[in-house]
DNA sequence: CACCTTTTCTCATTGAATGAGAACGCCTAT
DNA sequence: ATAGGCGTTCTCATTCAATGAGAAAAGGTG
């Protein structure tokens, strides 16, 4: 950078200021973000300027920056995500009507799992997912259900960069590779207790091209005998429908 | 900019090549980003590379790009949009339990109405809105609505920008000003055949600080009589709640 | 008022960014 | 096989937007 010493463009620098925010620091101080983006104050301060001209930050009464409405603008006017779930919405609140518990829709992304959407319930147990939110592929059952039918070369890369990776718990102590093949055999998956004790995560995956999944759909509900055979064929029929509904466009 | 004629900073540019996608745009050749960003092909390429460096932009196998899911994750982690329509999810699904119509949740900005989120049902009739997509303020129920409910420097300022501005069909006549006041005086606004003939817009502000709106809850329903009142307080509650789930955060 | 923090401005410097045009890669038609 | 067209990447002389240290200004608090 002109007469910086750290060599990075400024595009990197305008990502990682945006990229500075999140749920836990959904605001802050201008000094703040300069030490999450790893600025100088005062270059930070020019770039926040800039950022707020065009509404990709904006500033609160007491001074703190907050992303703007512009960016997500931007963002959700073509984005495969709200696609995605404009697409799966429906389906989604039929399975919701039925189930009654949390329903989510979530991609694999870095070794992680994105999540799309989610619709809750008051009689909903605990889950930890939130939307744009991430939790560890394997510890979650859409993760698993999204890896298990990912490309080879996918599943390959994710043993190759977690090679401690301990099985998801509740599988009864099978390693992953087992737990993904048998999740590709069945066409889903059900885990008991990664998130809670109480609960079984569900999941299927929204196929795509090649047999893939372009994303996964997954319910938490009470970790109790039959209610994975209750719930399965409606939430299959769910993302059956969500496949459709999105034809052959890539994510 | 650098050996440019045009002067613009890369953030301008930047923005500029983001908002070239729109719903009627959701991927393109890079060619065609070049001149609806007006860039010349080798410095959209560049700019395209990097973009999708941080995914950003994705390119998919045809070689079109498009808006990556970075761009959606990192907007959608802390922005306000979300937010406000995480808080008023339920309370626009009991709407729609009840109205069985279209549901919408929009802000003010630019002059124009910006849709958070609908909700759309089977038996709904013709509408427009379409998430993250705008209208015209003055002539949507929720754009009214929020004109009315909005600092009078606002409204000035909408009065001075457009001065040939028609009142909202269906209003019998009066003007934008007339309109805008009986809806701050009565707190909410129904207006008829805006959108279609068949069809009758019910508005009311959620409101925040100052008793101003940061946002504006809608429903559109077959033109019948009876049905604003029938409909009006359930629309009411459910400002009321999103009001409350917001607290007083600033959009 | 003094002090501290935040924000804006200055300015000499710089290297990231530029765009015209060449080179390369790929595809299609003859 | 060759020629032509189109899309993509690279080259390179040039440039100016961007830089950051530090000063100045603004704002807040005791």
């Amino acid at each position: 950078m002109a007469n910086s010493t750290t060599g990075d463009s400024t595009l990197d620098r305008l990502v990682r200021v945006l990229s500075a925010f999140d749920a836990h620091a959904p605001s802050m101080s201008v000094g703040a973000l300069a030490s999450a983006a790893q600025l100088p104050v005062a270059t930070t301060y020019r770039l926040v300027n800039q950022l707020i001209g065009h509404d990709f930050l904006r500033k609160d009464p007491s001074g703190n920056v907050r992303l703007g409405l512009g960016l997500w603008e931007v963002a959700s006017r073509s984005s495969s995500a709200p696609d995605l779930r404009e697409a799966a919405k429906p389906f989604m609140e039929d399975i919701q009507a039925v189930v009654a518990q949390h329903t989510q829709l979530a991609v694999l992304r870095d070794d992680e799992v994105l999540f799309i959407e989610r619709l809750s319930s008051r009689e909903s147990v605990v889950n930890q997912a939130r939307i744009a939110g991430r939790l560890p592929a394997h510890r979650t059952s859409v993760g698993v259900v999204l890896l298990a039918f990912s490309p080879p070369h996918v599943q390959e890369a994710y043993f190759a960069d977690h090679p401690q990776t301990l099985p998801p718990d509740g599988t009864g102590g099978g390693e992953l590779r087992k737990v993904l093949a048998q999740a590709r055999a069945q066409g889903y998956t059900a885990l008991d207790g990664l998130i809670d004790e109480e609960t079984t995560g569900i999941a299927v995956p929204v196929l795509g091209r090649g047999a893939t999944a372009v994303a996964a759909l997954g319910i938490v509900v009470p970790r109790q005998d039959g209610n994975v055979h209750t719930f399965l064929p409606v939430l299959m029929t769910g993302a059956r429908g969500i496949a459709r509904a999105m034809g052959s466009t890539p994510l």
